[in-house]
DNA sequence: AAACTATGTGTTATATTATAACATAACTTT
DNA sequence: AAAGTTATGTTATAATATAACACATAGTTT
């Protein structure tokens, strides 16, 4: 079974994870031979270090502090689907909100656990589960 | 396993179904104390004749043709919300659509099946997956 | 390097989905 | 019938998402 159920709630190397999920989506970029584009990146990088998902007003808010200029909505919702995309990001329908992928090279439905009070999301996936439906 | 998936795709006797589906929703707001009104009848009616899930807004329009006036969107949104309270209705965040639930009685974890096609919608609900959760 | 092509971004406007707030009406209980 | 509760009508607006077109940049071909 596939889940980082138990990391989200524990400490652990923020920044560690998240380099790590920046290389990962270079390589996955690379062998697809696309581009992981600085706006693309920064909307990956937002999305590694929040551990709530965002929603794409909230993603533009903050990327466009990170850029120190205005950014429109078609920005975010074009990065966002492209890393959707490449399965580097899930969205989450019943949020309205993105997360970063946390085994994005395993082909996998998964199953979100999401806490109604925080939000905290955690991702799940489990082939009995699969194997079943 | 409960599930309604062989059902959606045969033919079979919609009005019955529905006439069915109204009744079993009589009983239970009975049984809650609470008051199906006429709105929220044609909404669960609508509901049912349409196979497929819809959305606030083809509510509206289809309710304002039965009833010959117009209707606004907190009417519709109102009235679900009822019916999802009851059980009655499900909503399906990833269409932004509003579906009967086809065993309103018992508790269920659903799950949906979404033809990606058409929208044809079908539910289950399976001990095994649950208890794998 | 210049021209060409494809891909990505900026910008404006607008569509779609959902809710807040307050007034009125309809039912319930006494 | 009066008071209290629940439901609906109405207006306005918030929140989410996309269309369309102009411009820019990167990569390719000549």
């Amino acid at each position: 079974m596939l889940t980082n159920a138990r990391l989200v709630h524990q400490p652990h190397d923020h920044v560690r994870s998240m380099n790590a999920a920046i290389n990962r989506a270079h390589e996955i970029c690379a062998k697809s031979n696309v581009r992981l584009t600085p706006t693309r990146e920064a909307i990956l990088k937002l999305l590694w270090q929040s551990h709530q998902p965002l929603g794409a007003y909230q993603l533009q808010q903050q990327l466009s502090k990170v850029t120190d200029k205005p950014v429109a909505p078609p920005t975010i919702y074009r990065a966002v689907e492209f890393l959707i995309d490449l399965g580097l990001v899930h969205r989450i329908p019943s949020l309205n909100a993105f997360i970063g992928c946390p085994f994005p090279n395993s082909e996998h439905s998964n199953i979100f656990l999401i806490c109604q009070e925080c939000k905290t999301v955690a991702e799940m996936a489990d082939n009995r589960v699969n194997n079943l439906l």
